[in-house]
DNA sequence: TATTGTTATACTCTATAACTATA
DNA sequence: TATAGTTATAGAGTATAACAATA
């Protein structure tokens, strides 16, 4: 599809000139621009999530246990791409502050079954709304048909990889 | 544009069943499939430079130092949005490998003018190729349309944070 | 006084191994 | 024997401060 030799072939020779220096060399790369799109984005939403005290990861991890009450941290660990032992500190952060709680699954003895408390959820609400509306800032450039073609195209990537 | 409280009100509803949990409340939020996809194109971009003993990162550097002759490690800091001082570590290795050389700057003795051996351009073209074969796999089911609109959407994303 | 390259350091994120309790 | 949760730890990646050489 895209040869990626290309830009240093015929689109910008290389000069010795530092002060023309671009990164068009590696615009070729799909994953250069994902990185940095992902990063900005990141920034983007770390600075949304500050005044409640939430990190992206946390702020996940809430999300998801509030869109799914009594799923069992293994699960989440699996949909969050984490290890077990890496979301163990996000789940006790987020139950020392008493937005969720960790309860035995009578099932499974070996499990935890995670629920949101009503302070979780309160604070999930307040801070889903400040990261949305920070987001617009964002993708404001974007139509909705751009945004959904965006939304798309990412997962077909994110498949595929 | 899109409310992400939506999935949590009329979508998926809350369902005391851990089997059925889903990412799907994350996915409003469009960091959040930035950074899936992100992931995967960097664990296939890392796998498809292994053969080269090169990182992402030091296989980007010597792209945009074979693409700029000349350019000094500030202005490539600058571009890879990484500090200068975590910088220093992969030009080491870069030089300690013969693949780049550093030289003074005649006009400006505080900077260094880094230029790829000759050595240094051919593993950067190998690895490239392996790279583009490799990015082949995850961008195949799209077509050369949505890949360029895939590179315009992210470049406005990045851009817009 | 400011900038470039550098060192040292700390902090976050991620990955692995080993342990316990349950199955 | 295998799995869920946990602990400890090591390795990346990233950020900050301070310094010498140069402008």
């Amino acid at each position: 599809m895209s040869q990626p030799e290309k830009a240093l072939e015929e689109g910008t020779q290389p000069q010795e000139d530092a002060g023309t220096a671009s990164d068009e060399a590696m615009r070729d790369f799909v994953g250069y621009s994902l990185k940095r799109a992902y990063m900005g984005a990141h920034r983007n939403a770390t600075e949304a999530l500050e005044p409640f005290d939430l990190r992206v990861r946390s702020f996940s991890a809430l999300t998801l246990i509030v869109a799914n009450p009594g799923i069992p941290p293994s699960r989440l660990a699996e949909i969050l791409q984490i290890e077990r032992s890496n979301l163990v500190v996000i789940i006790d952060e987020l139950e020392t502050r008493e937005l969720i709680s960790r309860s035995r699954d009578p099932q499974d003895r070996r499990r935890f079954a995670l629920h949101a408390t009503l302070c979780g959820r309160q604070l999930q609400e307040k801070a889903a709304a400040a990261k949305s509306a920070r987001q617009e800032e964002i993708i404001s450039r974007l139509s909705a048909g751009e945004y959904e073609m965006l939304k798309s195209l990412l997962r077909r990537i994110e498949e595929g990889a």
